[in-house]
DNA sequence: GGCCCCGTTCACCTGATTGTAACATTATAT
DNA sequence: ATATAATGTTACAATCAGGTGAACGGGGCC
């Protein structure tokens, strides 16, 4: 399975050489040379990453950004930023919007494939159990049993860890009370009960500023919210 | 794995021809040569796909069609009609119930071929209940519990989700009042069967732009066009 | 044993959801 | 054209799902 990325990029030229590159490094590039076309592109193709030009015709490449990062079907899809000017770009990756991370033309191929390995694996490790995971203000560590808002740690028992944790691992997909009971209590035939309530009430009350992340799909079950 | 086709004609010719298009194309054709036999033969061989010539002794098509179609067991197979005269198809696929497709006689093998492609595509997605259903600008992600038109996400509830998600699935296809009540309500609960009713004009307000993808058909239920 | 922590259950409350009924409109049959 | 059946619309009250706070109870620890 190789992994689809998208390149956006008004230049033919940096399409071709890209695009070369990337099936060379084992990767299916899929392009867009405008906007418009990258998010029709992302909605048809669902490409594992997106390699988005900041100067772009119709849509330009901050508001491509922002449009990806507020759906919460493509609010996950790592985006890697390309621009002429590095000055202005801490503030792009950093909080404006959600870039993952940024290289400034001209760039060198090989470097362009490193970061986007990088990115590819970290957003991998999000399925891995022992991962760390950052979202955001939150930090949650499986493995040290510890998890932080802005660095501040919580104080949560192991049910309400192992809830948390497992939310924030399927991340924007809904988990049904009878799946949380199953997943995180280990019972076999769910009941009816109202302790998976409970218990995400008392999460979103230590979580504090960050409860927010905890969505209530009402008729269905809880969400952890796909939008960092 | 090669798809089964069941073909069913009274003409020898007809099947010989077909059988042999068939297995150009990659499918295992099976035969039947009466309504009877392609009761039996769905039953025995259980084919990805029923290609049904409306003309028959012992039973005729739409009979076959209509059978097929009221047992939860074959319902969900696609069927593709063949008939001479082209003028009485739409009463067939869009009203009596229940076929997908149709080819008027004389057809192309070509053509056909091309259109069983289509339904078994269309099929095989729908049997994923995880999978992301991309109709035209409306976006259907059942994990997520997310519904959208042209990237705007809808605000449902449960049972208009379930609704939705249900008809796209299976879209082409009229669904009875009494069908929904049962796959989206569930067995037991003997309502009122304007609920339907109800539930699909909330449904229709939502969707705003894409409403008109529900179409009503008067006197047998709903369905989810098939053209996006 | 007694205490405390933690998980579960209960009761109550609120607003959203939903089934139904009543009325309006449209399509079909006579 | 008129009658009639089917569907669209609207409004509303009952119900339900989930939030919240508190009580209950068991097991580990001293």
């Amino acid at each position: 399975m190789k992994p689809k990325i998208l390149v956006v990029d008004d230049e033919p030229d940096a399409l071709e050489v890209l695009g070369f590159k990337l099936r060379e490094a084992g990767y299916t590039p899929v392009f867009a040379k405008d906007g418009t076309r990258a998010l029709a592109a992302v909605r048809d193709e669902r490409p594992a990453l997106v390699v988005l030009d900041l100067m772009l015709p119709e849509v330009d490449g901050l508001e491509v950004c922002k449009i990806l990062r507020r759906d919460p079907a493509t609010a996950s899809i790592p985006i890697l930023m390309l621009t002429a000017r590095a000055a202005e770009m801490d503030r792009i990756v950093g909080l404006e919007l959600g870039a993952d991370d940024y290289v400034t033309k001209p760039f060198s191929p090989r470097e362009l494939v490193l970061r986007i390995k990088k990115l590819l694996a970290r957003a991998q490790k999000a399925d891995d159990p022992s991962a760390h995971l950052r979202i955001g203000p939150l930090d949650i560590d499986a493995a040290r049993h510890v998890a932080q808002v802005k660095g501040v740690p919580l104080t949560l028992t192991a049910t309400e860890f192992k809830l948390l944790d497992l939310l924030a691992r399927r991340r924007g997909r809904v988990q049904t009370r009878d799946r949380l009971l199953q997943d995180v209590w280990g019972y076999e035939n769910p009941i009816d009960t109202r302790t998976v309530d409970t218990h995400m009430r008392r999460l979103r009350e230590k979580l504090g500023a960050a409860a927010h992340y905890l969505e209530t799909v009402r008729g269905v079950g809880y969400r952890f919210s796909a939008t960092p």
